[in-house]
DNA sequence: TTACATATTTAGACTAAGCTAAAAATATAT
DNA sequence: ATATATTTTTAGCTTAGTCTAAATATGTAA
């Protein structure tokens, strides 16, 4: 497993989830910020491999084998992000670039060993879920925060978009993982709430709400 | 830098510390276990860098720039040793393996918050100085075990071998880091010593004493 | 100093991963 | 169904790093 295969089949097990059916390439070649016919050459030497199924014009799909690869990746990386976020004091919005470096160190026992003085977590400071060793990956009941109605509340487990600014918006009203939202209220013609967090009491647009993960209460 | 360059420098800067002049094509290729035309082809482009002097037939030296660079790498090294020995409980004949795949590693605010996390520790698992932010690596007073006289003690602060098998038997003799050894006599015409560690007394051979650092106390 | 041994470099080839430009397949619209 | 647009693949080139085999320096011993 090169680097480059790595973050082939991590890219792929993303965009299956987002999808049934099989990726295209240029689906792939966006996400992976390369030319389709890159992708093509890769997805061929993948499939030789076994780690996918590959079908001229068609697309790509993982096998077994290759999704488990995937999700070791991203087991790897979320669990990276917990200890950048909770042993160094990183900022959640600091890890994702260091976790993509640390995510292809290859070793099951030092995996392993910062699962365990991590305290076995269950989710990265995102909120995402981590794969077990196994590649089985948990499925949250979570939703959008834009879906919940008046005078319901759910906990922040997680976000859609991670952009920079997006997390330092979120930062700056104080919610986290685990904070408690109250929908206060929602306008139904333009999406926008008016929640409170804490004593705090503010409005938030369509927007901002679309990309807030919660677990309902 | 890419990951080899940064290989390349770390051997050049090691091979650097045993002999004064320049490193010849030979002794890097043997240390990279690789080919010396690689070698070759490598340092031209490492000197065109700036990194090191090359002059054909006569070796390499590193420039300053080529010197922090690979300090930097092995500072990186020998605090991810640290950790993985302090804080995920390995043992230090395991670390070596991933601590080169975690050197190359890039950020220095990762290793800033590292070196943190770990107390600012000066030495790594097997006694080795670990170099400060600007490069600096602090020389140690250490000397071998066969150097010692007879009644003469020391404080165990390395090994120069660090094979497996080297360091396993250190173990089974309950010799560590800190461990104060005591010679008790030393036969002149082999080189071979008793001493003694802790309540145990045992006699070790030439071979072994001439792989162990110690500070004389 | 001539001859041999050793060290080093050069030339040319290979692999992984990427790219561009052109060709081919698939999808869509009239 | 034909034409057009879009997607995907192919062919051929590029770079980093490696290798082998051959050529060239350098060092050494008689």
């Amino acid at each position: 497993m090169t680097l480059a295969e790595e973050n082939y089949l991590k890219a792929i097990f993303h965009l299956d989830l987002e999808s049934e059916d099989e990726v295209s390439t240029n689906a792939i070649a966006e996400r992976m910020e390369t030319k389709p016919s890159s992708v093509t050459d890769m997805v061929k030497k993948l499939a030789e491999k076994k780690m996918l199924i590959y079908k001229r014009y068609k697309g790509a799909q993982l096998t077994e084998k290759g999704r488990k690869i995937a999700a070791g990746v991203i087991r790897k990386h979320r669990l990276w992000e917990v200890f950048l976020v909770e042993k160094l004091n990183f900022h959640w919005d600091e890890v994702h670039e260091i976790a993509e470096q640390l995510e292809h160190i290859k070793s099951d026992e030092l995996i392993t060993r910062l699962d365990n003085f991590l305290g076995n977590p269950d989710f990265d400071p995102h909120g995402d879920p981590i794969p077990d060793k196994d590649g089985v990956l948990k499925r949250t009941e979570k939703k959008l925060l834009s879906e919940l109605e008046k005078n319901h509340s759910g906990v922040c487990v997680g976000v859609k978009e991670s952009s920079g600014g997006f997390l330092q918006y979120l930062d700056k009203k104080k919610i986290a993982i685990g904070t408690k939202i109250n929908v206060l209220g929602k306008e139904f013609f333009d999406g926008s709430m008016v929640i409170s967090v804490g004593n705090e009491q503010f409005f938030i647009s369509k927007l901002i709400a679309e990309n807030l993960y919660v677990q309902t209460i």
